[in-house]
DNA sequence: CATAAAAGCGACACTAATGTCGCTTTTATA
DNA sequence: TATAAAAGCGACATTAGTGTCGCTTTTATG
């Protein structure tokens, strides 16, 4: 009687299929990746897989909200910086790392923007979607919303419309990544149009000029 | 002896078959669309329509080449005109009713989205990709370098940056129209913001103040 | 250490699509 | 109007994936 695996047993069980999944995923996208790919990179038997997740679709969802935990921790830790502006210049000329807005990242754009499209018509799908693009604007809108309130910055267009057109130009930069390769669509020169448009809407108080 | 049908006569078939596609994939999507409901649409024979394209891929690119070609026109136009700001703001501002910023464009953006991202490992289709990419900057490149040449812009950015930026902006609007419905991402906005990124980049000569 | 609950397994039946190929029909010409 | 070239047809074999289900193995507990 009682369950026969402890429930931690299980959680880390979930894990690695996620783990499995999101490797494959990145490597191969949304579309052509298929469970039979990813029973093979976790090593275990379709049953089993089968048993935590029953399609792919349920799976990649439990991918995204893995690595959506790092994003938010990341977003509000940044909520306190004070000067706000370097920090945010630097996020986008990605010289973080793990920035989103490196040329790395846009394997994984890419391999969400497949799911996004694919998805464009259920209205399941979408409600998911949308309430996860809501909680991402939300949260980089209230890094910007401090930096108004120290008097950081003197926006000369909405806030939350700057955060979605950056959020836009973001994906469709690493969009024709994709399609035509970094080095092809002059990626560091894109960015710092961006970076110009940012400095340009928010207007931030700073001892550099604009350029 | 000799052909069996006239040159106009395939012509026309292969239009027809071209015709049906275009509709099948921006209704259908690229990956979910099958040769199965081409053939459905178009009305002929599995081994007529084969006669004409091996696969779905062919008759993609033969959809995209034949909807280009309004694109070209279009854009060829628009070289000549002077003063050039208020008609590109117009086509931005998405009152032309086939401008791609119009966010019926969405749909079709994100059929042509969903081809390149399946295609971002195939060398062959890459390059294809990249020469239409290519060719679609410059012509858009020679539009703005015209504004420059009448004196009417004075850029503070490369222009080919500024071309990249707005094509990638724009791209990435139209999916997150798709992601989220163009009244979540607060379209209407939103291309007011690159219009204003426009303005900024180009400054233009103009009796009409930023906003 | 016996046992029953449940975790894991993988063969299987099913589905959906692909591209081909031999036959039938159409059509421009002699 | 006969004919041969080729356009059109659709059944078919093939491929690739899905999700299920009955059996086997593992494992925490009495």
């Amino acid at each position: 009687m009682c369950p026969k695996v402890t429930e931690e047993y299980k959680k880390a069980r979930r894990r690695t299929i996620i783990e499995a999944a999101s490797e494959v995923f990145t490597r191969t996208g949304y579309t052509k990746t298929t469970m039979q790919h990813i029973i093979e990179e976790v090593g275990l038997s379709r049953g089993a897989v089968y048993d935590y997740f029953h399609n792919k679709e349920q799976l990649f969802q439990a991918v995204i909200e893995q690595e959506d935990e790092n994003t938010w921790e990341r977003l509000a830790s940044l909520k306190g910086t004070q000067p706000l502006w370097p920090v945010l210049e630097q996020y986008i000329l990605a010289s973080e790392p793990d920035s989103p807005y490196n040329p790395e990242a846009s394997k994984r754009t890419s391999v969400h923007v497949e799911y996004v499209i694919q998805g464009g018509h259920d209205e399941e799908r979408r409600t998911w979607l949308l309430q996860r693009y809501e909680k991402f604007v939300t949260a980089l809108l209230e890094v910007l919303q401090a930096g108004v309130a120290s008097d950081e910055f003197h926006p000369v267009l909405p806030l939350d419309v700057i955060v979605r057109f950056v959020l836009s130009a973001n994906d469709g930069m690493n969009l024709s990544v994709i399609a035509a390769g970094s080095e092809a669509i002059d990626y560091a020169r894109q960015t710092q149009a961006l970076r110009d448009f940012l400095f340009y809407a928010l207007r931030p108080k700073t001892e550099n000029s604009p350029r």
